[in-house]
RNA sequence: GCCUAGGUGGUGGAACUGGUAGACACGCAGGACUUAAAAUCCUGUUCCCGUUAAGGGAGUGCGGGUUCGAUUCCCGCCCUAGGUACCA
């Protein structure tokens, strides 16, 4: 029998569903290992070939640790709440529940053909209501918690009541808004129960406020910071501007230490560790005060370098600052709002791509310098970020090169600070040097400095150290549909949480997918949606983020209806111990992930500071794209004539995408392309060599350039042990690639022979009971060796080799050894699970054991050399072969060299300087 | 600008701690089997010199350095990809 892709493919793939082989066992007495794929958004275009790179690579390590003995954790499941579903259904009044269903059937049909190992009983999808009442449960301890700074965790918001009430707000340290109140213990309990409220939803972890928003007019709904890129929305690249919005808020910013701190302690690939950093943006320095008497006020200001202090000539307020109208004098006014005019009309992108043009008004006023009470005047302009620290900073020309541009243009003062400052032509941030022209410090270095100043502000009370941080808060309102409810009704304008026995919050169903009239979220569609009939309930939804943010303990325990996840299960499977997923997700999914596995730690719902410890990035499989060249008239329209290639500059021609489908090698089937369009029905070729060649272009995979790739088509040829084996092949998993089928046939072949060693040339199944020889031993544990430490270190690509070469080292042997060809099928398994799995019930073992088997051990007397004949280099030159036992000793070795008849010619009576050993062989010697 | 990763044949890519660079595969060329095709198998394939051959030379983005020996380590530069940016 031939090697039939098809048939045992299917056979083993409904053999596993039917048997579930795959489920995972509570067998806590195995080691648990932990492999999670980031779970898809179900979209409608269903999976390119590009998507299943990292689940294959998942599932090969998740088979391989099987085989070591672990029990292993390797689920899936949807991320189906999210805009694409309602943005379709807005247009069709299509349920997006409907559509999510469909899709999701569709993806898995995709993904039951490639043969994956996951345990589907364990199957999530974030927009089931068994799901989804644990989003909401967790927005609820959210909402009922508070950071307590003293501990450096979250805690319930009792505890924090408790404190005010014996102590007042003076006791307590915590993360919390800017405008809290100060009072006494008999002030709070003399507050009513609204006041009380307000006050406490400044410290909420989730927390309701106004506050400035993305808002995206198209989209109608308000976007995370993540979800902006360059001032236009990552989805549909539409417009956002900054709006003022009541809105549901996570306060991540308590965390924002514990989420740099927890980064050294990963190993995650060093540039998303980087984004992450930058993300949250730590700046170590101080806050000063530059008071400003006839207002009896003072503008604070951030700096890094606080040692500058005495090269400040001015201070700059971003023209949004809130003091910036009461600074302004009459003279100044009308220059002053003539620039204001001018910076609001620029857009968001405007301002940050100029970063060239000088511009900014002086508003009249002066600030006084905190210790030396120098005036310095008070400018404004619109390179301070009214977003970013305070919206102020001190202006330190000689050493901060934007304050030096800025001096120069308006001709202000320069003052020089360091005795090593070089500042002819442009700013010198140095720090090595003493400092001059700086009162007190004068004479000190920076590492003296720094403390001084701070201890002398501090005595002043205009100044103190400060960590200032890029990270905001994040929204966690969307003024849309397809999301989990806020489970919070409103009383007197104040939030409340419905009751924890009546989650899950259902979705209700509205007639539209639109806002009102009036302008409310489509929730206010709902009829008669009314907490206990009285009360309105929120009405925008969650985030898309909320319902990843915590799914892998789901997948723990999927059907506890009393808990999020059973202690036990949290207990015994603790962290992820693989993630795979792309590199987009860096500032998102990944940091709010961390944000809430520490939010759950800190209540005491499991002990794993990390969520994942190791994680991978797959590299994004672009599209490859094939044009046919269209030859053109006299007038430049299109003739049904089409030249190859290579002959396309002897023609005036025009490219056009042709379906990489219907294109091998690059290797046009003319008749598949007649029937491509029906205006080619009639197309002639001008050939090369009796075949027309394409041309090709690495693009974004997409349908309008017809470079998309089902792989159910590829399984459909070739079958999908040779997609998986194909991928993995194609290059390293961490680097971005073209995919190009050229180069299938090779991993196909492969197949075919790894069936054939089991086989006669009959067909028939043929495996020999006899001592394998020493060279089959060999062949098997050089594999052995390398597929073991290739999957420890993710080098799928290198084992697909290894592979290739172990089978044809084999074939030359012509091997049928049981002995070998049993092991050989366990080593394979997680490559090629199909065809492994007929071959092993071939061998006369169980269907569907195959998986429990146990991975050989590697036994390295195999690999020792029988000859001893290697090539050794004279000086570094290769030059002659040298046959020696391995095991003498240095001495014995070097007479037996000297009495060598090639190394006496080489020496030429010279003596030997060195021999160079390596791995026990001589390598080099020199003379 | 800054951060990170990378630059190796016609192509995808190997070479794990410095040790015969180009494994393996594709493609290409030639051959075997076949009436033919498919399938399968064999040989060659970094470049240059050498008619074939034996043999020699160059060679991992560029220029230096360390070393008996460098794709690998160090210094300077060029290029590509991803991220990020008036962040004070």
């Amino acid at each position: 029998m031939e090697y039939n892709h098809k048939s045992l493919e299917k056979k083993w793939q409904k053999f596993w569903a039917d048997h579930q082989t795959y489920k995972t066992s509570d067998a806590h007495q195995k080691p648990k290992y932990y492999v999670l794929d980031m779970f898809p958004y179900p979209s409608g275009a269903g999976l390119h070939v590009g998507h299943p790179l990292g689940y294959i690579a998942s599932d090969i390590f998740s088979r391989y640790k099987r085989l070591k003995g672990f029990n292993v954790l390797h689920p899936m499941g949807y991320d189906s709440f999210g805009l694409p579903a309602e943005q379709y259904a807005i247009q069709t009044g299509q349920h997006p529940a409907v559509t999510t269903e469909a899709n999701i059937n569709r993806y898995r049909e995709q993904m039951d053909n490639i043969g994956f190992s996951y345990d589907w009983s364990r199957e999530v999808r974030t927009s089931e209501p068994e799901y989804y009442k644990w989003t909401q449960w967790i927005f609820m301890k959210s909402f009922g918690s508070w950071y307590n700074k003293e501990t450096d965790k979250a805690e319930p918001i009792d505890t924090l009541i408790t404190k005010f009430s014996t102590n007042g707000s003076a006791a307590v340290q915590a993360v919390s808004d800017e405008d809290v109140l100060e009072f006494t213990s008999e002030e709070w309990k003399s507050f009513d129960e609204e006041k009380q409220q307000r006050e406490l939803l400044k410290y909420r972890i989730a927390y309701l406020r106004e506050s400035t928003v993305n808002w995206c007019a198209a989209l109608g709904t308000v976007l995370a910071n993540d979800e902006v890129i360059n001032g236009v929305s990552e989805r549909g690249g539409y417009p956002v501007e900054q709006k003022k919005m009541m809105q549901w808020s996570m306060r991540i910013t308590a965390y924002a230490d514990r989420l740099l701190k927890g980064l050294d302690t990963i190993d995650w690939p060093e540039p998303l560790v980087e984004m992450q950093r930058n993300w949250i943006g730590k700046s170590v320095g101080a806050s000063v005060k530059f008071p400003v008497p006839q207002l009896d006020a003072a503008i604070e200001v951030f700096t890094t370098r606080v040692d500058t202090i005495f090269g400040v000539s001015f201070v700059v307020l971003a023209p949004e600052h809130e003091l910036v109208a009461a600074l302004t004098t009459a003279e100044q006014k009308a220059e002053v709002e003539a620039y204001i005019e001018k910076t609001s009309k620029k857009s968001e992108l405007d301002r940050m791509a100029d970063t060239k043009t000088v511009s900014g008004a002086f508003t009249g006023s002066f600030a006084k310098h905190p210790i030396s009470g120098r005036d310095v005047q008070i400018w404004i302009a619109d390179y301070v970020l009214a977003g970013y620290g305070t919206g102020a900073v001190m202006a330190v020309p000689s050493g901060d090169q934007r304050d030096y541009v800025f001096a120069k243009h308006f001709n202000l003062e320069i003052i020089p600070i360091s005795d090593t400052q070089q500042i002819e032509e442009e700013a010198d941030p140095n720090k090595d040097g003493k400092y001059i022209n700086s009162d007190f410090i004068n004479g000190m270095t920076y590492q003296e400095a720094v403390p001084a100043l701070i201890a002398k502000l501090e005595e002043l009370k205009l100044g103190k150290a400060k960590i200032n941080f890029r990270m905001r808060d994040a929204i966690f309102g969307r003024q849309r549909y397809w999301g989990e409810p806020v489970p919070v009704y409103f009383k007197n304008g104040l939030p409340y949480l419905i009751k924890e026995e009546e989650l899950p919050l259902l979705l209700p169903e509205v007639d539209k997918y639109l806002p009102t009239e009036s302008g409310e979220p489509p929730l206010g569609r709902a009829k008669d949606w009314k907490y206990e009939d009285q009360y309105e309930y929120e009405l925008s939804t969650m985030p898309g983020w909320a319902g990843s943010s915590w799914y892998w303990f789901r997948y723990m325990d999927p059907k506890n209806e009393g808990n999020f996840a059973s202690k036990e299960a949290v207990d015994y499977w603790k962290a992820v111990d693989l993630y795979i997923g792309g590199s987009e997700h860096a500032t998102g999914h990944l940091l709010y992930s961390r944000f809430w596995n520490k939010f759950l730690k800190d209540l005491g719902y499991h002990n794993e500071e990390e969520p994942f410890r190791k994680l991978i990035n797959q590299g994004m499989i672009q599209g490859r794209s094939n044009f046919v060249y269209r030859v053109l008239d006299e007038e430049g329209r299109g003739t049904n004539q089409f030249v190859s290639y290579g002959l396309r500059n002897e023609y005036n021609t025009i490219p056009l995408h042709v379906d990489v489908n219907i294109v091998s090698n690059d290797v046009l089937d003319l008749e598949k392309f007649k029937n491509f369009r029906p205006d080619f029905a009639n197309a002639e070729f001008v050939l090369e060599n009796g075949k027309y060649i394409c041309g090709s272009e690495v693009e974004k995979m997409s349908k309008s350039k017809f470079n998309v790739v089902n792989p159910d088509d590829i399984i459909e040829t070739y079958g999908a042990d040779t997609l998986r084996l194909y991928e993995m092949f194609l290059g390293p998993l961490e680097q971005a690639k073209p995919w190009n089928t050229n180069g299938i046939e090779g991993v196909y072949k492969f197949l075919k022979k790894v069936w054939r060693l089991f086989h006669d040339a009959e067909g028939n199944f043929n495996v020999s009971d006899e001592e394998p020889s020493k060279a089959e031993f060999k062949a098997l544990h050089k594999i052995i060796k390398k597929v073991e430490d290739d999957i420890e270190r993710f080098s799928f690509n290198t084992s697909v080799s290894a592979f290739m070469i172990c089978v044809n080292e084999l074939t030359d042997l012509k091997c049928n050894k049981r002995e070998i060809l049993e092991q050989l099928v366990i080593v394979l398994q997680s490559y090629a699970p199909h065809i492994t799995e007929e071959l092993w019930n071939l061998l006369g073992h169980g269907a569907g054991t195959l998986s429990q088997a146990t991975y050989p051990t590697f036994k390295p007397e195999y690999l020792v050399e029988s000859e001893f004949a290697y090539p050794v280099s004279f000086n570094g030159k290769m030059k002659f072969n040298l046959s020696l036992a391995l095991d003498l000793d240095q001495q014995t070795v070097e007479e037996t060299i000297k009495a060598h008849a090639d190394v006496q010619r080489h020496l030429d009576g010279k003596p030997i300087k060195k021999i160079i050993f390596v791995k026990g062989k001589i390598i080099n010697i020199v003379a």
